[in-house]
DNA sequence: GTAACATTCAAACGACCGTTTAAAGCGGCT
DNA sequence: AGCCGCTTTAAACGGTCGTTTGAATGTTAC
């Protein structure tokens, strides 16, 4: 026992703190918007110090980047993964839009731990900051972003050969768009039902229903 | 001259102060969102006073109703008006998705004075609330929404009778998902460009693209 | 003129914000 | 033991927030 670890003493011995406010700020976030939430909403809740927000990630702003590139950055790596995945079964030939959208809007699935609702929590918070006008990170989300939105595009371009680039270029920001406010506001939902529905929070029939709607407006002429 | 009026001297004559107020606050909140824009940015914007927001409006958050309230009203009227003239047109029969769709996307256009482009600015400004988490108003927008969501809805139900009505609602709430961020968010446009695009700013051109993409999603079996 | 009223104004209020500080606690090391 | 880093803690800092106050200003009616 007490094994030894190649981990350092401080990244193993009380890292929950540093672990806490991170997924307390995440949830907070989605709840609340950035400049609602305070630092004192955010440690009171998660029973550490003030102090310890400042002390391990330098500012609030800092702790906000934090919470997103700790889960940005694994679903656009999955996104781009699961688009080369179909790309080397493809062989040159052009994807079919189903598949493209398919990979996009399905990796978000695979964020969550399956037990925990963590990844979905991040999808809406993911959605609320994209109009969320406060930012300074529309600047690191098109970081983030950078890299998968030019590999989509060269799909859909080759997969809609008779679409003009600009045809191509509105259309995903418009699959971005809906893709946003879906994850933002599952609530509204129940706005327009007035009658039941299936299991709204059946995430991965939500996204089916998305991807086919989106897949749709890709193909019109 | 001094022409006797039907309106009551306060409500003549300052008014400019308050009409100053909303129009500054539309604007800022679009900008910088509610929470982080401040009085004291408004008022000195508006070039009125601190207390003059209170003194008329009761409270920030009465503020942000009165400027809701002012536009959301007059868009959501045009919306149905719309409608019911295709309706009245149709004569009991079903209306094309087409024109359904285009009704509820154009009649956005209607709001500005043509030469001020204080529509669009509000139209950004209800997109971003749309996912604004800190809102009360949640309730104060679907209140307004009420009645344009269950005419569209049984509008949309009669057009696409092969559709369950679950089908219709998450296809309506793609639409407006859509709708808000297209219009929130107007400059990620151009990370997703890279490629010099024709006028992004005609507001009209935009829409109509939104419009196919969305009346194709609806098609789709 | 003057009384009554609506509006503007400068100043202040208490509350909360993000951040900083300096002391205290604590594990691993010689 | 003592020392050294790393972390936590309580308290305070200056600043901004929404709101309130009470006096000044302007406008209307008699």
């Amino acid at each position: 026992m007490t094994a030894p670890t190649n981990t350092l003493p401080h990244e193993r011995e009380h890292h929950d703190t540093k672990a806490r406010i991170l997924e307390v700020a995440e949830r907070l976030f989605m709840e609340h918007g950035f400049s609602a939430t305070s630092l004192r909403m955010i440690t009171g809740d998660a029973k550490v110090n003030l102090a310890s927000v400042n002390y391990h990630f330098g500012s609030k702003e800092a702790l906000i980047e934090a919470v997103f590139t700790r889960r940005l950055s694994p679903l656009n790596h999955e996104r781009i993964k699961h688009l080369e995945e179909l790309e080397a079964s493809a062989a040159g030939k052009p994807l079919p839009v189903e598949d493209i959208v398919d990979a996009f809007v399905m990796s978000a699935l695979k964020l969550g731990d399956d037990q925990s609702d963590h990844g979905v929590v991040f999808l809406r918070l993911l959605g609320r900051t994209f109009s969320d006008p406060s930012s300074s990170f529309g600047s690191l989300l098109a970081k983030q972003y950078a890299d998968v939105v030019v590999r989509y595009k060269r799909a859909l371009i080759k997969a809609l050969p008779h679409l003009s680039e600009e045809d191509i270029v509105w259309r995903m920001h418009f699959m971005f768009g809906t893709m946003a406010y879906t994850n933002a506001d599952m609530d509204a939902i129940n706005l327009i039902a007035s009658c039941k529905l299936a299991n709204p929070q059946d995430q991965a029939a939500v996204l089916k229903r998305l991807a086919s709607f989106l897949v749709a407006g890709f193909k019109t002429p």
